[in-house]
DNA sequence: TCAGTAAGACTCAAAGCATC
DNA sequence: GATGCTTTGAGTCTTACTGA
């Protein structure tokens, strides 16, 4: 909401409108109008509408569109005062803009708006959502519903590994501070599954060695306060911590610590949207190899998929991600990719499955016992062996035979 | 037939994207 | 940057299903 339009003032004695519509604020202006017609002061109409976060723009679009129809048929705004049938004035309404040509989205733009509308001058629900405008809209409604298909989704370790390409540049300074902080933005929408409008808004709460702590608003309802970690990881080449402090400790200081200052790099620099911040992710994924059809939400998407494929628990995926309803939310939008091993699971017999088992087995055996093997060849010309830390539940035999796989490894 | 529950539909808000 | 449109997400209500 700009300062602009909240300090016009708008104030006209209460119950008199005298109006005459011809811009494209003319939505806004009916509803200040209305609202302050019933006897609601301009204040608290400033309130009402700052209260909306951007969805006051979709509604004052919908809204200039009833201002047009409202003149068309010869009516003054006062007219949805004392409306005895409103989901009559609805329905013809709508009626209206469907065969004025407008698009479905537009129609159920206009939709809503209204019902907002109305509600906000005490209509009742029963009036506002009538199954005369539910039937009216059926059509609409089903051709405006997703279409309920498969999606793939990438896999998150390509825009990792890219990453981890990067590191041989970042230590030899060849990366710019724009570039670090993309990718820094990619680590922390990674580790910490956040949107990215709530990155931008986010301020930084607290610094220690090992983490910062960004907090943000999140505004979908149950709107609240979140905290999130931008934490070390033990590969360094990935860690978000690494990446973020890259660019951080080289912004100028004395910029200040509020919503929406957190990504800026300089007092030069113009203020950054986070569209801005969306295009360079999107540089970033992109060139990684990701097509340019996946969107910077994408990324949320792969995190939880990669999780969900490595088994981790839905309650833990849920608590992680800050949604209310694992079920319906996760299950449905990014557990995309199970349907391929789901119709290869069909599709073979119970014996091929079993094989499959068996050969899977024995290829992560081969894997760490590969992997082993380089390990200990190293420790035997090195002086002083040590065990990768992810791999320190594993035992050796103090003599490799290599020829028997299952008795050099004694699994804990 | 009824109560409990799961699944689906509807609504509204926020976020994201494309285009000018 | 403004605007129109789409996608994502959650709350609430309705419908379908199931077993007693």
């Amino acid at each position: 909401m700009g300062a602009k339009h909240r300090n016009k003032g708008w104030a006209l004695p209460p119950g008199s409108i005298y109006l005459f519509f011809s811009g494209s604020k003319d939505g806004e202006k009916l509803f200040r109008q209305l609202q302050h017609a019933r006897g609601l002061s301009s204040n608290a109409v400033n309130h009402i509408i700052s209260n909306w976060s951007s969805q006051w723009r979709i509604h004052f679009a919908g809204l200039t569109l009833l201002a047009g129809y409202l003149k068309r048929i010869h009516q003054q705004p006062d007219y949805l005062l004392k409306l005895e049938q409103p989901q009559i004035f609805m329905a013809n309404y709508l009626e209206d803009a469907i065969s004025q040509k407008c698009s479905d989205n537009s129609v159920k733009n206009q939709r809503c708006a209204l019902s907002v509308l109305l509600k906000f001058m005490g209509y009742s629900e029963q009036q506002i959502h009538s199954d005369l405008v539910k039937q009216l809209l059926r059509k609409i409604r089903m051709r405006l519903r997703q279409t309920d298909k498969e999606k793939q989704i990438w896999d998150l370790d390509i825009l990792l590994n890219y990453i981890k390409q990067q590191v041989p540049l970042l230590e030899q300074n060849l990366l710019s501070i724009q570039q670090r902080r993309a990718i820094a933005a990619i680590q922390v929408m990674v580790f910490t599954v956040a949107i990215l409008a709530e990155l931008h808004r986010a301020v930084l709460f607290r610094t220690s060695k090992d983490e910062y702590i960004i907090q943000t608003t999140i505004l979908k309802s149950p709107q609240r306060i979140a905290e999130f970690k931008i934490c070390k990881i033990p590969d360094e080449r990935i860690c978000p911590l690494r990446w973020f402090k890259s660019w951080f400790a080289e912004r100028e200081p004395d910029i200040p610590n509020k919503a929406q200052e957190l990504w800026r790099i300089s007092h030069a620099e113009r203020y950054i949207q986070a569209d801005d911040l969306s295009k360079a992710i999107s540089a970033v994924m992109q060139s990684a190899g990701i097509s340019k059809t996946y969107s910077v939400t994408s990324i949320r998407a792969a995190a939880i998929t990669k999780l969900l494929k490595h088994n981790v628990s839905s309650v833990k995926i849920d608590r992680f991600t800050l949604h209310s309803d694992t079920a319906s939310t996760v299950r449905q939008y990014y557990d995309k990719n199970n349907n391929v091993e789901a119709r290869e699971v069909l599709g073979q017999t119970e014996e091929e499955l079993d094989n499959e088992e068996d050969e899977e087995q024995e290829r992560t055996l081969l894997e760490e016992i590969e992997h082993e093997r380089s390990n200990v060849e190293q420790r035997m010309l090195s002086p002083v062996g040590v065990l990768s830390p992810g791999l320190s539940h594993l035992e050796f035999s103090k003599t490799p035979q290599w020829h028997s796989h299952h008795s050099i490894i004694v699994l804990h």
